[in-house]
DNA sequence: CTTACCATGTAAGGCGTTACATGATTCA
DNA sequence: TGAATCATGTAACGCCTTACATGGTAAG
């Protein structure tokens, strides 16, 4: 009870908008959660069929075509543990950096490499970036048409805003190794 | 060779500044690195080990009372090891926010709850901000007596940054919710 | 004398990724 | 006709946490 495993609140939740395919999960996932949540199709198609056993969820077949697709509903039993879970506190927000990890032992590299660690993260951001700038475009411009649009705003929003101060601190800190050098 | 684990490369990074016992390294991933990295006794003690079997570092028995201690020093093989992986770019960078999801699934669960969420998040990071910053104070007093210094502030800089970026978004998010009310 | 901290380790199990395996459809 | 994308799924394995199990030492 107390224990709900991430990945089925996720899919559940997402199922709580629309009802989408195994497939479709993993593009929402990959495109409007990314810059929080990730899952590969490994964890999420068996949790779907253990949402079904459990009743969380129901899949019908979508035979239009030949072709293999599933369709999944939540049910009543879904909606209630998915909204037992959003009235429980978060638990667990963590942030594992890898650069940071290897900018801290930096002292063993020298500042040649650790200005490389801080400009290959710097790119990565500034590749990202874009697409939350447009994600936040979007939404803005349709903001009436859904409540959910309004959340989701809000966790794009956060990403931007921390990407901003993220491309902040690397000129800092490109400075601050750059100024002892020669 | 790629795949250096995470984990080996942490308690390598530690020793390379000094030499240490297991819970110290512990104690070390609580504090200086906390921010951005973790990891439990059940995977450090069995790295450790695993370690002086691979000879990148070596056990020594602290027998300096009946207490039972174990300081491990790296080895060069283990600095190699080391270089050899922050000569790496950062392969992950990755933030898994809980908060965030379930803010996500907001509409499912209102506005009021939507907010407990976000003072929840808030109340967090006022908590945990002191403690970079009273790091931040002694590591700028003491910036000349190390090297290692000047990158560990790098690192808490980055998290006091972010930190007041997060509580800034808090105070919007909150005006955003709340002015949709009543 | 008891609480807090120092100190080490194991076992079970959870959670997840990567790589593999297969095939349909669409578009250029 | 070949590439990209749609679509589902499994098996092996990696990595880590939680809970357990044990005991020493210091300070009030």
């Amino acid at each position: 009870m107390a224990n709900e495993k991430k990945i089925d609140c996720v899919i559940l939740g997402l199922l709580s908008h629309e009802e989408l395919t195994g497939y479709e999960i993993k593009k929402r996932m990959d495109t409007a959660l990314s810059y929080f949540w990730n899952a590969s199709y490994g964890s999420i198609y068996p949790a779907l069929s253990d949402l079904v056993d459990r009743g969380l969820a129901v899949r019908r077949d979508g035979a239009a075509s030949r072709r293999n697709k599933l369709i999944y509903t939540i049910t009543e039993d879904g909606r209630n543990y998915l909204k037992n879970w959003l009235a429980q506190p978060a638990s667990k927000d963590e942030l594992r950096y890898e650069t940071l990890l290897k900018l801290f032992f930096g002292a063993e590299q020298g500042e040649e490499q650790a200005l490389s660690h801080i400009e290959a993260f710097e790119a990565k951001i500034k590749k990202e970036l874009p697409y939350l700038l447009s994600a936040e475009q979007i939404l803005k411009e349709h903001q009436n048409d859904a409540d959910a649009h309004k959340y989701y705003l809000l966790t794009v929003s956060f990403g931007i805003k921390t990407y901003h101060t993220y491309l902040e601190w690397c000129a800092e800190a490109k400075q601050l190794l750059s100024a002892r050098r020669g």
